[in-house]
DNA sequence: CCCATCATGGTTTTT
DNA sequence: CCATGATGGG
């Protein structure tokens, strides 16, 4: 594209905010509205007038979002972008702290721990504290108390005497010895979880202002997607980066934050302006998603949360038929209801990847992923346990990552922990005689292991090992995996899965993947970062057929589709009663996160509202519809009752 | 000390 | 119904 003429393809309220001059600038963008497309013109605008790609950044809430962005961008100003900044705030983050880590006393080579090596940590420390456990917090409870204190920036102690006031005194003081033991332990393993990875890199600028002048300097745009979504530690940081030029561009609508249980304050926006004064603000309303009727519904849903800033979603489409809530009898009716919508609408033409069943929980979805089956209806599931959290692939991952990292005993308790003979006890004898680290790449540190090992795991080690002399030899990683496999893995997958061929794909699969990145820090943080998302992304890129989506809601953000289901839409379920239960504004973020459902849909949006649900006792519960549609006038749906088949 | 079996308890959302 | 945790035999 030439000169200006990229302009044409933006209506008044974008160009605006595309055009905007420097200076902090909010942009406020409805559902639908063109918001990364905003985004995208105003990176090429800036490059055009001249700001090379490497001094801007562009923080997104997905990996998955930067790289549509940046490939978008390429396609309008060519490949000039190359260079720009563009990711997570965790990958960002990350890769600010690869290069100071020791600033902070960690090595560059620091292991950053996913939700389950966490978890597995804490788990042993709550072991070691030999507390009565009937009585003591499990540790996923003491994970998200440490996790919502890093997140929202206060201390823990409150939290903990807030949270736990219930507890004894003495339960109190040993789980803050737990949140002590947890933070110490990290330490040793020269590891950070994901909090961390946004704590140290707010912790660096603070304390090393050298490090942050310098970033401060370097990035003369900064750019914030899903701005709504940022919790204290983000916003600070990027407020951080962006004090020297003071060019902070952050896209946002307050009506989507749906991650406040993870520290998202979405006053971050509503105050935006309080915080930097000179904000030009923009508003983006002209919706180019949704049908008129979709969008009554949408508007109808979030008026019934005040306090936020008041946007009306206006179509430009043409209308067509209004939202249908079918109520029926179960779950059961209501997977064989999805069903015969989807047969209908691929008779009529529509694509199957052009039609979303999307949930609030993964557990909602569990019949029609049966009956799906059963049927021989392809889809894909952007839910569930994350690819690389797969026990197989930690069990490959646990190599490389043991080879980087010395330290890291999770790593070295995975592989050992699989030789016969060895379970947690000798595991634990095993790294206390070592010194807390095992240099897996040198031969002496093997030979030491060998001799404490119990006779009948010598054999099976020396297969294991053989990974990392093949390394020694000056073999790549991805080679050395190859050798795992084949002189040990191979035969434990067969012996200890039920499914041992597709797991043995799914290591050549990483390895393929592995082939794509030129350091293995940089494999090993990007694997430990990545969502559903990316990864399933990245496996039907290959296998291509086009298939109907399922997923939850949350990870639905920022997608649309031409047909969008929603089953469950009764109280207890959507709203969710725990939700409901856990946080006292908990309905107005269920509402948000209903509205976010809504505005997915282009043509089509399905609701479907059983009358009783099948508890797992064997009884059954009588189900209300949903607050959210009883708060949708008369008129604004058509409402259908399926006979009792 | 390891491992398999049995019971129990508990189901939100994710970087 | 599934995963995790306790328990008891080897």
């Amino acid at each position: 594209m030439k000169g200006q003429e990229f302009l044409r393809e933006l209506n008044e309220e974008q160009r605006a905010a595309v055009l905007a001059p420097d200076g902090p600038i909010l942009v406020l963008a409805a559902a639908g509205t063109g918001k990364t497309r905003t985004l995208v013109y105003r990176v090429v605008h800036l490059i055009r007038r001249g700001i090379a790609p490497d001094q801007i950044l562009l923080l997104t809430f997905t990996n998955k979002a930067a790289r549509e962005m940046l490939e978008r961008a390429e396609a309008a100003a060519g490949a000039a972008v190359s260079g720009l900044w563009g990711g997570t705030f965790h990958h960002m983050a990350n890769r600010i702290l690869r290069r100071h880590a020791p600033l902070l006393g960690y090595p560059p080579e620091y292991t950053i721990l996913d939700r389950e090596d966490a978890e597995s940590l804490m788990k042993r420390i709550v072991k070691s504290l030999e507390v009565d456990s009937l009585l003591f917090p499990k540790a996923d409870v003491l994970l998200s108390l440490i996790s919502e204190a890093a997140n929202s920036g206060g201390p823990i102690e409150e939290l903990i005497a807030g949270r736990f006031r219930d507890l004894s005194e003495a339960t109190q003081m040993q789980i803050r010895e737990a949140v002590f033991r947890y933070e110490k332990e990290k330490r040793a393993l020269k590891a950070m979880d994901f909090d961390d990875l946004l704590v140290n890199g707010l912790r660096l600028f603070r304390e090393h202002p050298e490090v942050e002048a310098y970033y401060q300097n370097r990035f003369r745009h900064v750019l914030v997607d899903e701005y709504q979504d940022t919790n204290f530690i983000q916003a600070e940081w990027v407020n951080r980066l962006a004090a020297a030029h003071r060019n902070l561009f952050v896209v946002g609508d307050d009506f989507q934050s749906i991650y406040g249980w993870r520290g998202a304050d979405y006053r971050n926006i509503l105050e935006f302006q309080k915080v930097h004064p000179e904000t030009q603000v923009f508003k983006l309303e002209t919706n180019y998603r949704s049908t008129p009727e979709i969008l009554a519904v949408a508007n109808a849903c979030i008026a019934g949360n005040p306090r936020q800033f008041q946007k009306v979603l206006r179509s430009t489409r043409a209308s067509r038929r209004p939202p249908l809530a079918a109520r029926v009898r179960d779950g059961e009716a209501q997977a064989r209801f999805i069903i015969s919508q989807v047969r209908r609408l691929l008779g009529e033409g529509v694509r199957p990847d052009e039609i979303a069943v999307l949930y609030r929980a993964h557990f909602h979805a569990l019949e029609l992923q049966m009956r799906l089956m059963r049927e021989g209806i392809p889809f894909v599931i952007t839910s569930g346990p994350r690819f690389f959290e797969q026990a197989h692939l930690k069990d490959v991952l646990a190599v490389l990552r043991l080879m980087r990292n010395p330290g890291d005993a999770i790593s070295f308790r995975r592989l050992i922990r699989q030789l016969p003979g060895v379970g947690q006890r000798t595991v634990d004898r095993l790294w206390e005689r070592l010194g807390g680290m095992f240099s897996a790449l040198q031969s002496s540190a093997r030979r030491t292991l060998e001799g404490l090992l119990p006779r009948k795991a010598v054999e099976d080690w020396r297969r294991i090992a053989s990974a990392w002399e093949a390394v020694e030899r000056g073999e790549t990683p991805i080679k050395a995996l190859d050798v795992f496999v084949e002189r040990f893995y191979r035969v434990y997958a067969e012996t200890h899965f039920d499914d041992p061929e597709r797991r043995l794909e799914d290591i050549q699969e990483t390895q393929r993947y592995m082939a794509k990145y030129d350091s293995l820090d940089a494999f090993l943080s990007e694997v430990a970062l990545m969502t559903n998302l990316e990864a399933e992304e990245e496996s039907t890129r290959r296998q291509g057929a086009p298939c109907l989506r399922l997923s939850t809601v949350h990870q639905a953000k920022g997608l649309e589709w031409r047909v969008v289901l929603v089953p469950w839409v009764v109280e207890g379920m959507f709203p969710s009663a725990r939700s409901l239960a856990e946080n006292p504004l908990g309905h107005e973020e269920e509402r948000r996160l209903f509205y976010v459902a809504i505005t997915r849909a282009r043509d089509e949006l399905i609701f479907g509202v059983p009358e009783l649900r099948q508890m797992r006792d064997g009884g059954i519960m009588f189900c209300k519809p949903s607050r959210f549609l009883e708060e949708i006038p008369k008129g604004l749906l058509q409402e259908v009752r399926l006979p009792y088949v």
